[in-house]
DNA sequence: TTCTTCATGTAATTAGTTACATGATTGA
DNA sequence: TCAATCATGTAACTAATTACATGAAGAA
């Protein structure tokens, strides 16, 4: 018996996602939409395709529903999931890894206007606000009683730690960007650096 | 004419090295290798593919030498690649993406041990103590006048900025996040959230 | 009853990676 | 002269996205 393609780290994150609950696939949509999503994003079609990998792993079971006349799919893992999700978790993972168009629009900056930049740090400071907001808002949620699977608070929270600190960051950052955009000449090609700005970053950098 | 595959972000990512200086292949890599690939990272073999794209639209032209007896290309921009990248740079771009599998194993945490919890964090705060590393070098060597391109540093700095306030986030963060697993017991299921901590996080994210 | 949103899935396409192959150069 | 590393590229593969199609349920 040829086993199926192999478990990639998506697999593997659907699998956690099931160890919580029995899920659909849209069910799994939602709570892509809300969680895991923030930091292991993938299209819907992705949550049809990999639980079927899962299953003819023997990792989960899809028990066939119907919604009227469509049929429709709950995943619910296995004690072999269960095993093979514990597995997974003994090693240790890869370092966050970053995509960042806006970033790459800063770093060329000197190609466009002054302008282009500051629009650019703008959106960023936005993007950061409003992800920053939801966030919130589900942590707020805990506080109340009113978050899903509070039996699971104690690891959520840390993942929402993490978020609510990336956003910051990238705020503050976008921040601090523009004031440095705005000594700026209008040719952003003619911008020239203060030392002084490089040792700040320097001592920002001086942590470890 | 039929237009050849649209241009992508990587592929304006790869103009923008362009718009530095004519590379080869190899160069392009090296670039990549030192700074770009921290927040657009690709694949060597990319590297090769995108170049022709933009040749085939007309923003870079590509000029064939050899070395011995082998092939070698080095790529320039274009007028046309110029205009074509101060277009590009006049919308704002997206935001930061994040795929961060260690956070995956952390969020999911309650499917291993707590021994794995804490490996997986030293991981990460291991990976960001090294790549600060790196970035601080960079930094140093700018200081010293041993930096690359130092007529960009104005634009470099914003990018070096970023990355060093994003490395010594995630290192803060793997810290915090070890206390609060070191007081979990052996089974991370049991772990139960003091609601303090939520406050805790809530003031953190309290700063739009 | 019609519009909108929720829900369920497949097919076609593309972006990107891994693996491979091999020449050139340098230094032991 | 041999090994290691620098350098140049292609081919095969796969992971992931976009686009499409359509049924069900609830609100106006």
């Amino acid at each position: 018996m040829s086993r199926p393609p192999a478990l990639s780290t998506t697999s593997f994150a659907i699998l956690s996602l099931l160890a919580v609950s029995p899920f659909s696939t849209y069910e799994l949509a939602r709570q892509m939409d809300r969680s895991l999503g923030r930091f292991w994003p993938r299209a819907q079609s992705k949550l049809y395709e990999e639980p079927k990998k899962l299953v003819a792993h023997g990792l989960a079971v899809g028990e066939a529903g119907r919604t009227g006349r469509r049929p429709r799919t709950v995943y619910a893992i296995t004690p072999a999931g269960r095993a093979a999700l514990a597995g997974w978790l003994a090693e240790p993972g890869a370092g966050p890894q970053l995509e960042f168009e806006g970033l790459v629009k800063v770093a060329f900056a000197e190609n466009g206007s002054r302008a282009d930049a500051l629009d650019t740090l703008a959106a960023v400071r936005a993007w950061a606000v409003e992800r920053n907001a939801d966030n919130l808002a589900i942590a707020r949620a805990y506080r109340t009683g009113e978050g899903d699977y509070p039996g699971r608070a104690a690891q959520s929270v840390l993942a929402g730690a993490f978020l609510t600190d990336y956003y910051a960051m990238v705020a503050r950052w976008a921040e601090w960007a523009t004031t440095q955009v705005e000594g700026w000449p209008e040719q952003p090609a003619d911008a020239r650096l203060d030392p002084a700005v490089l040792d700040e970053v320097a001592r920002r950098a001086d942590w470890a």
